[in-house]
DNA sequence: CTGTATCCCAGACGATACTG
DNA sequence: CAGTATCGTCTGGGATACAG
C-alpha cells in the first residue's frame, strides 16, 4: 500500500487524470491540502514512478506534474473505490431512514 | 481513504475474497500482523459496512468474518492496484539493468 | 511561484501480557 | 479461541514561517 499510501494521494492522482498541472493549480483543485503533504506525497509518487516532475526554467518558475502511463493505470482503480465509497454511504443513508 | 485506511487492509479484505474466515485463520494468513491491528481493522471494516462479523457460541467459540456485498465489489479493485504495484516493480528492475 | 523548515498532534502499528 | 490492555514508536498531516 505504499502505492496509495497517503490520505491525500488518490485525490492528487486523481486531479492529474486530465492535463498536467502545476504546483498551485493542485493547491486550488484540492483546497485543504497544506504546501508541505502535496510536495510530500508528490515526491514519494514521483519516486514510486507514478508521476513525472518537470521544471519550466521561466521566470517565475513553474513545475508541471503528470501521469506516467502506469499512473493512468490508477485512474479507473480510484474511481472504482469512489464507487463503492459512495455505495456504502449512500446504503448508510438508507439505513437511517 | 477511511475506507482502505490502513496499511493492511486490503490484505485482509483479500484473504477473505475466498471463503469466509475466522480470527485465527486470519492471523495464519497474515503472520506478521499483530492480533490488535487485526481486530482493529475488523472492527473498522465492520463498522463500514465492507465485512460482517457472525459470533458461533460453540466451545471453544469461534467467530466468522466475511465480506458484504460491497465488500466484494472492492477485491477486484486492489487485484487492479496489485497489478499496477507489480508492473512499476518491474519497470524499476528494468531500468536498473 | 515552488517549495523547505519547524513544531506538534492524532492515529496506525508492533510487542507483550492478560481475560472470558 | 478471540480478543482487550498497555506502552512505546513512527509516520502522516495541519499550521505557520521562511527561502530560492
Amino acid at each position: 500500500m505504499k502505492l496509495l499510501g497517503g490520505a491525500w494521494t488518490p485525490n492528487i492522482v486523481w486531479r492529474l487524470s486530465g492535463d498536467p498541472r502545476r504546483f498551485s493549480e493542485l493547491r486550488d483543485d484540492i483546497p485543504r491540502i497544506s504546501a508541505k503533504v502535496l510536495s510530500a506525497r508528490l515526491r514519494a509518487l514521483e519516486e514510486t514512478g507514478v508521476v513525472t516532475r518537470s521544471v519550466i526554467s521561466t521566470s517565475p518558475p513553474s513545475v508541471e506534474y503528470a501521469l506516467t502511463e502506469l499512473g493512468r493505470e490508477l485512474v479507473p482503480v480510484i474511481q472504482a473505490i469512489l464507487n463503492v465509497g459512495t455505495k456504502l454511504a449512500h446504503r448508510r443513508a438508507a439505513a437511517t431512514r
